[in-house]
DNA sequence: AGCTCTTCCTGAAAGC
DNA sequence: TGCTTTCAGGAAGAGC
């Protein structure tokens, strides 16, 4: 499932070869999850690649006029992609056999064809204004691989919600799924479902490193590819060959042999090991270490 | 504030 | 064997 490793991939690859492009002509299968896909039709044709960007895990195609002056008020616009699941984007021969499940289709200038193909569709697609930027950008928190120390460890200190939902919610930081934030919380030593405010300050300056870490590594590798990702070239990842935790329940840990173990935290499947990543004391637990005679004791 | 549950969608895998 | 059920999950919204 695209992250940011898999995003930073497929926009690193697209980048190469689109922009100075115009798109010339824009079709759509199925549209239900793209946001005004008249409008998107309507207003890509005749606007050329200017570059291609990524905040988070959204891809940034930035459109100007094929006419663009300097001297006039810019009036670029930013074709955003989200590749959800199992989205993937891919610039191919413009007479290339479809991919099942492909929706989108955008002709360049040259005979390619940028394709969206999405099997789930659990992906988006939206035009944002340029003066609408700012305003998108900002719902969004701080790129994983800018943030600084100090900073990474304000959004998290006095947070009663878990190390994992925090790390995936894209309000704090933008571009961390479930794959990387097992595998910096494993790096990190820190169980998924430690509270935030009761890890010291040195655990939280761990988690900022491994975190960077992984994410790099990630990119190195071209990303993980799990079942359906691809870069924009068709091209698999190897991350998922040195995945430490994620996927790998039941195997032995890398590190000190203990089985590896899955549980559900913030809704989603987490994989730590039980040894290395020791578990939180449970309120329950606390009260049991503190009076461990007492009989049958009311429960919650 | 932060948790769980639900929704979106399809294919793979498990269950019968 | 073949059908049905369950599950996975990024993000958003509801409800507690």
């Amino acid at each position: 499932m695209p992250e940011l490793p898999e995003v930073e991939t497929v926009v690193r690859g697209l980048r190469i070869s689109l922009p100075g492009r115009e798109i010339v002509d824009v079709r759509f299968g199925k549209t239900d999850f793209v946001d005004d896909p008249a409008a998107i039709a309507e207003r890509l044709p005749g606007m050329r690649i200017a570059d291609v960007t990524r905040m988070g895990k959204f891809i940034c195609i930035v459109l100007e006029p094929m006419s663009a002056r300097s001297d006039l008020p810019s009036s670029r616009l930013y074709f955003v992609v989200h590749l959800g699941m199992t989205g993937r984007l891919t610039v191919v021969p413009a007479a290339d056999s479809v991919v099942p499940h492909t929706h989108g289709f955008f002709a360049l200038d040259d005979g390619r064809e940028l394709r969206y193909t999405d099997v789930r569709r659990f992906g988006r697609m939206l035009l944002v204004q340029e003066s609408g930027l700012p305003e998108f950008a900002g719902r969004l928190g701080k790129e994983p691989l800018e943030i600084s120390a100090e900073e990474f460890c304000r959004s998290f200190a006095q947070r009663r919600a878990r190390l994992k939902s925090l790390l995936l919610d894209q309000r704090i930081l933008r571009g961390v799924g479930n794959i990387y934030a097992d595998e910096s919380l494993f790096r990190a030593r820190l169980h998924p479902a430690r509270i935030a405010e009761n890890v010291s300050k040195k655990q939280l300056l761990a988690l900022h490193r491994t975190v960077r870490e992984v994410l790099e590594e990630a990119i190195r590798s071209r990303g993980s590819s799990i079942s359906d990702y691809v870069d924009s070239e068709g091209n698999r990842g190897t991350f998922q060959q040195r995945h430490r935790v994620y996927q790998r329940d039941g195997k032995a840990c890398l590190r000190c042999k203990s089985k590896i173990k899955r549980i559900i935290v913030a809704g989603r499947s987490s994989h730590y090991c039980p040894r290395c990543q020791p578990a939180p004391r449970t309120r329950h637990a606390a009260r049991k270490r503190l009076k461990p005679r007492m009989h049958s004791d009311s429960h919650r």
